[in-house]
RNA sequence: GGGCGCGUAGCUCAGCUGGUUUAGAGCGCUACCCUUACAAGGUAGAUGUCACAGGUUCGAAUCCUGUCGCGCCCACCA
């Protein structure tokens, strides 16, 4: 007998058996004498991040295949850690250095990453906390920070190794620029949204033209969606085919308000439908004016600040912020009667993915890394399939982006992040701001890369060198990620023991970001893959299908959750609800499906261990007192273990999680549990419930720890001292039993019609009832001799007769089961016909399908062509079918 | 402009390498039950032209084509 509080309570427990996992040091695992290793890496939370439904999916997912492997005895790695998100934390930082009034400018970059690496030290490891809560296994010895000192060489040594390879340059060229944060952004972290917004058309008066009347002879119309940018024009460009504009050929433009002279360009990339089929070009302000302006030897006037204010160029605009500019200038324009209308134009606007700002593209000097060299081996890679995508859709997303890969911006105008590890010597290089460096490759004098800074110019050997001043993109350490924190670019032991990785489990979201790089990187750095199989799970909505965010306020928080019915209930729950890939839509009620068969299941096994006599569970179970129940349930029970398997094998999750839903409530709690009651003090049943049980908590472990942990404890003779480290379950061949699943089924079948005869009839639950069992087969009579008792406890009837071929009494009601007839004398009567023409029917329909097969199969043609597994999957069908139709018919022969 | 996903019970979704599952689950609903593990429970029950239209097939929720509706991603139409 043993002691289990009758409410569940997770509150009472998960913490509990964290801490205790935790002091046994089950979640380490040593590279020394790891033989057959597993690893995942953490996609790193960020700092400033707390836990959301995303990273509880995320993690629980992670969680399952970690404790999984760990069970069928790999020594699995689950490495974590925290990536710096250089953007946001120093916006983070920011914002909480204003409450105290100070600035980031005034306090200047030292003092300010000062109190950067306090806020980190106090608050950044929250989401590490969190993620304990939700009953992680990670190897938290390992926990690595995208800033350490390891990871920092690795960043260093990946720069350096680029740009000594020629995949890294610096030069101008149109970037995302968010004038809030003041950087640089990729072309990944703007995130483009549709936006109604106006296109307007303007008046270009064409040079030497007094009056502006008539159109494209005094003035061409061009048409903007950024009117500001004119300040920047220096040319229009219309089709070569254009004939509208074929006359102006020699002619110039005036700009309205500056008066600069534009060239007329002729271009075949404009297109004449879009607006009026001329279009103003600013090259230092769009990136398709900045191709047409290399093309065509364009002047670049770049006329805006780094905040997003119209500078000096903008003449009487100079301070304006863009969008105050855009309608002063429209004002202006109206004034001057250039400007004609503006209409409603949707167009996709980038914003900054950090704050939302609407970006802006903007000429400005930085550092790209090459990608395409790096992009073949990764397409390759994965079309081989040594990579492989679960689902296998997201392959070619990312295949097409790989195969239209741009170059990747680097650099960013901030401090929190890793320093490019260039220095420029002054006594070489001519330049006031040592931003206007262009850097060109390998061998460049005055310009060093190295791991460490130089004590001197290795070119003059001056001394006045100075650091580059930006900070890379935070993905650029997180590139590196499944390799450096395993040592690189150091050769360690782990390294050599656990990579590549073999599985990673990420959002849609993050593969251009995050999965593509990882594996050019891998590539390029270890030359080798960084993981097999790629999972790419759902996101994370609300019920009405909007992404759960901090900021829309529609969030569901996980730890109120965990706090309200258990984190084992959040990820069971977490996991039915997710099929492979698709998408989240999240509510609170959700979580009541893990709730209740969390408390299904400790309630079972209260009672389980409730009634346990400890010594009568000694020594193995004896087979030849088994009972058909019994080996119902453990024939069950190995089908169930071959599903679960399976299906995680395949990423599946939400499959091997109803597999044991429907095992675990409708099998094992419904009846097997519901007949053992029946069954007396019979030691051969404690022992199969509680091998059962075994089976069930070790199945259920890797989606719910803490509570499978909590019961497991209690299982007296228990195969190891703790679920989380307990084996795997196999199925048992030899309790797996056909037989037993088809009598069971038989018992169930006569159960169900005698109770629902009871319902339908409106007899009371209490009055008992009378059945005559007619049987065409003597096996049958025999098992349901054996069965009577049953019946008489399940349904509450005692059984009068069992024959063969008993005659149908009068005022009877009958139901078929299988071959069996069941007469119920309730006064009432229901008639056999309806059954008879069922089956009837289904005869028919079989027979035709037998038909086709045989048809098929008789085509020499198809025999010969078709593969031999496929002509053998056939042939099964139609003995399958065959064996179905004569069993249809004999039940039908029962009716007569 | 390309690509992808989704339209199945009142709701949320599984199923989709074609045939047994008489189309399933959870929630909700109806009736009856505190039967000594569980009312976060038990038993029984109702509800579906599997978006629409064609096609392939002996057979389609499942494969093909098209249409409609919803959603997402990518893209330099200013």
């Amino acid at each position: 007998m043993k002691d289990i509080p009758t409410k569940y309570d997770p509150r009472q427990i998960e913490e509990k058996i964290y801490a205790s996992w935790s002091k046994e040091g089950l979640f380490h695992v040593d590279e020394d004498s790891a033989a057959d290793p597993y690893c995942i890496v953490i996609p790193p939370p960020n700092i400033t991040g707390i836990l959301h439904m995303g990273h509880a999916l995320n993690n629980t997912i992670q969680d399952i295949l970690i404790r999984w492997k760990r069970m069928q005895g790999l020594d699995v790695l689950w490495m974590p850690g925290t990536d710096h998100a250089g953007i946001a934390t120093q916006n983070v930082v920011e914002r909480e250095i204003a409450g105290e009034g100070q600035k980031r400018r005034e306090l200047g970059r030292e003092k300010f990453l000062e109190k950067v690496w306090k806020w980190k030290e106090e608050y950044g490891s929250t989401i590490i906390h969190q993620l304990k809560r939700l009953g992680c296994s990670c190897d938290w010895q390992r926990t690595r920070f995208t800033m350490d000192e390891g990871l920092s060489n690795a960043v260093k040594e990946a720069f350096v190794r680029l740009y000594e390879d020629g995949l890294i340059y610096k030069g101008d060229y149109i970037i995302n620029w968010c004038p809030r944060c003041g950087t640089a952004l990729s072309d990944e972290e703007a995130e483009h949204r549709e936006v109604e917004g106006m296109l307007y058309y303007i008046k270009y008066p064409v040079k030497g033209k007094d009056r502006i009347e008539k159109e494209n002879e005094d003035y061409v119309v061009v048409a903007t969606t950024r009117p500001e940018t004119m300040l920047g024009d220096v040319a229009v460009a219309v089709n070569p085919k254009d004939s509208r504009y074929a006359h102006l050929k020699e002619k110039k433009l005036i700009l309205p308000i500056v008066k600069r002279e534009l060239r007329i360009i002729f271009d075949s990339d404009v297109d004449p439908e879009f607006g009026t089929g001329a279009l103003k070009v600013t090259p230092a302000h769009d990136p398709v004016d900045f191709e047409l302006g290399l093309k065509h030897g364009l002047e670049r006037v770049n006329v805006m600040n780094q905040d997003g204010t119209i500078n000096i160029l903008g003449g009487d605009y100079e301070g304006m912020d863009r969008f105050e500019c855009r309608e002063s200038i429209i004002e202006d324009l109206k004034q001057r009667r250039l400007f004609i209308r503006s209409e409603k134009h949707q167009h996709a606007v980038g914003h900054c993915y950090r704050c939302h700002t609407v970006v802006e593209p903007r000429l400005s000097k930085q550092w790209f890394v090459k990608m395409r060299p790096l992009a073949g081996e990764g397409i390759k890679v994965v079309k081989e399939g040594r990579i492989r995508f679960y689902p296998q859709r997201w392959m070619k997303v990312y295949l097409n982006w790989m195969e239209n890969i741009r170059d990747w911006c680097i650099s960013r105008q901030i401090w929190w992040g890793h320093r490019i590890p260039v220095w420029y010597c002054r006594g070489c290089l001519k330049y006031d701001n040592v931003r206007d460096v262009d850097t060109t490759g390998p061998g460049q004098k005055g310009v060093y890369v190295g791991l460490d800074p130089p004590d001197k110019c290795p070119n003059c050997g001056g001394v006045d060198l100075e650091q580059d001043p930006d900070v890379l993109d935070t993905w650029f350490s997180s590139w590196l990620w499944p390799f450096s924190t395993l040592g690189w670019p150091q050769r360690t032991k782990q390294l050599e023991v656990f990579y590549p990785t073999d599985a990673l489990v990420t959002a849609q979201e993050i593969i251009f970001f995050w999965v593509a790089r990882m594996i050019m990187a891998g590539l390029k750095f270890r030359k080798d893959i960084p993981f097999r199989d790629v999972y790419i799970h759902g996101t994370v909505r609300d019920s009405t299908g909007t992404k759960m965010s901090k900021s829309l306020g529609n969030v569901i928080d996980p730890l109120e959750v965990i706090q309200e019915v258990g984190s084992d209930a959040l990820r069971f729950s977490m996991i039915s609800i997710t099929s492979q890939g698709q998408d989240v839509f999240l509510s609170r009620e959700k979580f009541e499906l893990g709730r209740n068969f969390a408390n299904k299941l400790w309630n079972a096994s209260r009672y389980v261990l409730m009634n346990l006599d400890e010594t009568a569970l000694e020594g193995e179970i004896d087979e030849s007192d088994l009972t058909l129940a019994d080996r119902w349930i453990l024939s069950c029970l190995n089908d169930t273990v071959e599903k679960v398997t399976k299906n995680l094998e395949n990423y599946r999750f939400n499959d091997a999680n109803s597999a044991l839903y429907d095992f675990v409530w409708h099998k094992y709690c419904d009846w097997y549990l519901e007949i053992s009651k029946l069954a007396g003090n019979r030691d051969t049943a404690r022992k199969v419930l509680v091998r059962v049980l075994s089976g069930i908590l070790r199945l259920l472990h890797p989606v719910m720890p803490f509570i499978t942990e909590e019961i497991w404890q209690k299982v007296p003779a228990r195969s190891s001292e703790w679920v989380m480290t307990a084996e795997w379950p196999l199925p048992e061949e030899r309790y797996t039993d056909a037989e037993a699943v088809r009598d069971m089924e038989k018992l169930i079948g006569i159960v169900s019609s005698v109770r629902n005869a009871r319902a339908f009839w409106n007899v009371g639950q209490k009055a008992r009832l009378d059945i005559l069992l007619s049987v065409s087969a003597r096996e049958d009579k025999k098992l349901l001799e054996e069965l009577a008792p049953h019946f008489e406890k399940l349904a509450g009837c005692q059984v009068r007769s069992i024959g063969e071929d008993i005659p149908r009494p009068d005022q009877s009601v009958a139901a078929l089961v299988g071959k069996v007839k069941i007469f119920i004398p309730l006064g009432g009567t229901v008639d056999l016909e309806k059954e008879k023409s069922r089956i009837n029917k289904k005869v028919k329909e079989l027979e035709r399908c037998l038909q086709g097969i045989d048809k098929k199969l008789g085509n020499k043609a198809f025999v010969k062509k078709a593969p031999e597994d496929v002509v053998h999957k056939e042939e099964l069908k139609r003995d399958r079918f065959r064996e179905q139709v004569a069993a249809l018919k004999e039940n039908l022969a029962a009716l007569q």
